[in-house]
DNA sequence: TCTAAACTAAACTGACTAGTTTAGTTTGTC
DNA sequence: GACAAACTAAACTAGTCAGTTTAGTTTAGA
């Protein structure tokens, strides 16, 4: 019963080409944009026919939904990884710096990266949905794993507002990457990122009895 | 000798024919972006011929171009306007909630500078020197105009690093606008906006001698 | 080995694209 | 009023686009 019925074999569509096609479509859509983007291009960098496209994917803007929901899910969010809770005894110059630091070599070594998030904020007025799966996989996640850090840390007991503190640090670091990064800013207001995180380290501060 | 030759007559491509292509092509390009936009679309919007639209800029990436240096030097530079040095009297509290929430009702209640925005950052990997542009009238703006004044505001001397804390401020604010109403985050990350603002009041801080 | 489905290359549909050209109309200046 | 330039609508070039179709090949499973 669970198998198929003789005569009438049940393939699948290869596992192989789709991700063929997701990488290929990855490739021509963060380098072109939505619109800019064609199919025949995606068919031949995925070294796929265009048939072959079309009988995985609904249309273009079914495998352009796929894949910013596999880049969303998989490539770009395990960037803010493991929340060991043994950093809550670490001192918070240590982790702040490490936070900051892992997420500032995203917007500087990372083309990829910015190209992403380029075309998540270009189509986030037609693609709101899109915009959405971002938010929840990749801000929330860096949010509430500072948050979670911000809130338990015994260092930063005085924080009044831990969740505000929070959003506050990574909107700074964030807004850096694209200024400097994303709108090729280095030149025109240049800033190291050491003063960014320093900045920041003094403004949160750390209570008395600690080194 | 400055004027005309006699028979030859050196009218001008009509100004007011400019400015509705200008006008036309605004709506067209914040709507739909680069790509998406044609050329005919444009005319149509404009409510001129298209010949009008190429007699007056060379090609649809001239006409981009020109679009872009007017809206980053008029319509949307004037935002964080007159920077008052008689707001350095004023309690921090005070100026900085205003300047807060001034920058934070662009995001909120003009959908124009949200598509501006996404229009600038999506197309700033392949027009880097309109980004560019943006940075110098806009983020530039709002910070060296903060940057004076947690520089010189006599209630604020405790500061180490008067422009990092600049940028962290700036920067703090436009991720909100980002998140919460560019990329659809409002109901996904919900926060108050004076959380953000106090938050960042709190943590910089009021000489002790002042009210 | 047989069969059906996954696949290929290529042609095709119908619509749209940037940019030009043509022929004729409006308009400002002399 | 005459002239030349700005303008118009419309057709046109040559190419691209998303998506389908066709006819034939490869491949996996029974």
């Amino acid at each position: 019963m669970t198998q198929t019925k003789p005569g009438r074999t049940d393939r699948q569509l290869s596992p192989e080409k789709t991700e063929a096609i997701l990488e290929g479509s990855m490739q021509e859509f963060l380098a072109r944009g939505y619109a800019a983007t064609s199919m025949d291009r995606v068919a031949s960098t995925a070294k796929v026919s265009k048939a072959t496209v079309y009988s995985h994917f609904k249309d273009k803007e079914g495998l352009f939904g796929a894949l910013i929901q596999r880049l969303v899910r998989q490539k770009f969010q395990t960037i803010f990884g493991e929340a060991d809770d043994r950093m809550l005894q670490l001192p918070p110059q240590v982790v702040l710096r490490n936070f900051a630091n892992r997420a500032l070599d995203l917007g500087a070594t990372e083309p990829q990266f910015l190209n992403f998030m380029r075309l998540i904020i270009g189509e986030s007025g037609r693609f709101p949905q899109l915009a959405r799966a971002f938010v929840r996989n990749i801000e929330q996640n860096a949010f509430s794993h500072l948050c979670h850090y911000f809130t338990h840390c015994p260092y930063l007991s005085h924080l009044a507002d831990p969740e505000a503190t929070a959003r506050i640090f990574v909107g700074a670091i964030v807004h850096y990457n694209i200024v400097q990064e994303m709108l090729h800013g280095k030149d025109i207001m240049p800033m190291s990122r050491d003063r960014i995180i320093n900045g920041l380290i003094d403004l949160i501060g750390v209570d008395a009895d600690m080194g």
